[in-house]
DNA sequence: AACGGAACCTGAAAGC
DNA sequence: TGCTTTCAGGTTCCGT
C-alpha cells in the first residue's frame, strides 16, 4: 500500500493533474466506499491538494474530498478502460481515477469546517517531514511501555504517514530489532532511528516520483528495499540471511547480525 | 491499557 | 493443466 510517500507523490500528481480545474463530473463507481455526497462536487473548482500522513485532502472551497488509498488504492489519469477503477473526477478535460483492487480505499466529502475534527485526521501524530520533528520528539512519541518497536512506529497517533515497509527498513537502517520493546530503546538509537526513518522517506519519495506508482510485487518491479521482502537474502550490509516472521499477522524482515539491540 | 487475531476485499503467485 | 493455499505496503473491531 500506499505509505507516506506514495501518497505525497499522488498529492502532487493531483495538485498537477486538477489545481484549478473545474469538476464538470464526478463518477462514484463504488458508492460503497465513498461517505456523503459526491455529485456536490461538480462545479467546484479544485483549489489544491494537501496530505495528512496518509490521508489526502483536496480543497474545493467549502467542501473537502478526503481519499484514503487503503492497502491498493492509486490516482491515475486518464484512465480510459483500466480495470478496477472506484472513483473518477473529471476536471476540465481530463479526468483522474481511483484505481483500488481490494477496495479497501474509502473516500468522504465533507464540508471543510469539518475537515479538522474528521476522526482520520483529529488523531494523528506528527508529520515526519516536518521541520520540527526531531529525535526528541521521535522519542516522546514512541519511546515508552512494552509495545514492540514496530508496532508503536506503525501507531498513526504516534507519528503520522509510517507504513509496514518503512517501518521495516528504517529500523534495520538503524541496527535497531523491530520486535524491542519501546521502553527498551537504547538513548543512543533515536537519532540513528530518527534519521533512518527520514532517509527512507526521501529516497523513496526521490526514486519513486512518477506519475504512476510501481508498488512492489507488480509486473516488472524490482525491490528496491533493503530488508523488506528479503527473506532468505543476504544481508547488503553484513551478509547474514535476512530473516522473517510474522507479528499480528503483519510480515517483518530483519537481519539477526545487525539488529541485535 | 495493550496485544493478538479476525475481518474487510481481491488478485497474483506459489504450491501441489 | 487446474485447484488450493498463501500473501499483499491499511485500518478497525473484538475478545482476552
Amino acid at each position: 500500500m500506499p505509505e507516506l510517500p506514495e501518497v505525497e507523490i499522488a498529492r502532487r500528481n493531483l495538485e498537477r493533474w486538477t489545481a484549478g480545474r473545474r469538476i464538470t463530473r464526478v463518477e462514484a463507481l463504488d458508492p460503497t466506499r465513498v461517505d456523503g455526497d459526491a455529485s456536490t462536487l461538480e462545479g467546484r473548482t479544485a483549489l489544491r491538494w494537501e496530505r495528512r500522513g496518509k490521508m489526502l485532502i483536496g480543497r474545493f472551497g467549502r467542501l473537502a474530498f478526503l481519499s484514503h488509498l487503503g492497502m491498493t488504492g492509486k490516482w491515475v489519469v486518464d484512465p480510459e478502460d483500466r480495470p478496477w477503477q472506484r472513483f473518477r473526477l473529471h476536471a476540465g478535460d481530463r479526468c483522474v481515477a481511483l484505481v483500488d483492487p481490494r477496495r479497501f480505499g474509502r473516500a468522504w466529502v465533507i464540508g471543510e469546517a469539518e475537515v479538522a475534527a474528521h476522526p482520520r485526521l483529529a488523531h494523528l501524530g506528527p508529520e515526519p517531514l516536518d521541520a520540527d520533528f526531531d529525535a526528541q520528539t521521535l522519542r516522546r512519541r514512541v519511546g515508552f511501555g512494552r509495545s514492540a518497536l514496530k508496532s508503536r512506529l506503525l501507531d498513526q497517533r504516534a507519528v503520522a504517514g509510517l507504513g509496514n515497509i518503512a517501518v521495516i527498513e528504517a529500523c534495520w537502517r538503524a541496527c535497531v530489532h523491530p520486535h524491542l520493546r519501546c521502553q527498551d530503546v537504547p538513548h543512543s538509537a533515536w537519532p540513528r532511528l530518527h534519521r533512518a526513518i527520514l532517509d527512507h522517506l526521501r529516497q523513496v519519495l526521490t526514486q519513486e516520483d512518477a506519475p504512476e506508482i510501481a508498488y512492489l510485487g507488480e509486473v516488472g518491479a524490482a525491490n528496491p528495499f533493503h530488508c523488506y521482502g528479503r527473506a532468505s537474502a543476504p544481508c547488503p550490509r553484513c551478509a547474514t540471511s535476512i530473516e522473517r516472521l510474522v507479528l499480528s499477522g503483519r510480515s517483518t524482515f530483519f537481519c539477526p547480525t545487525c539488529q541485535l539491540i
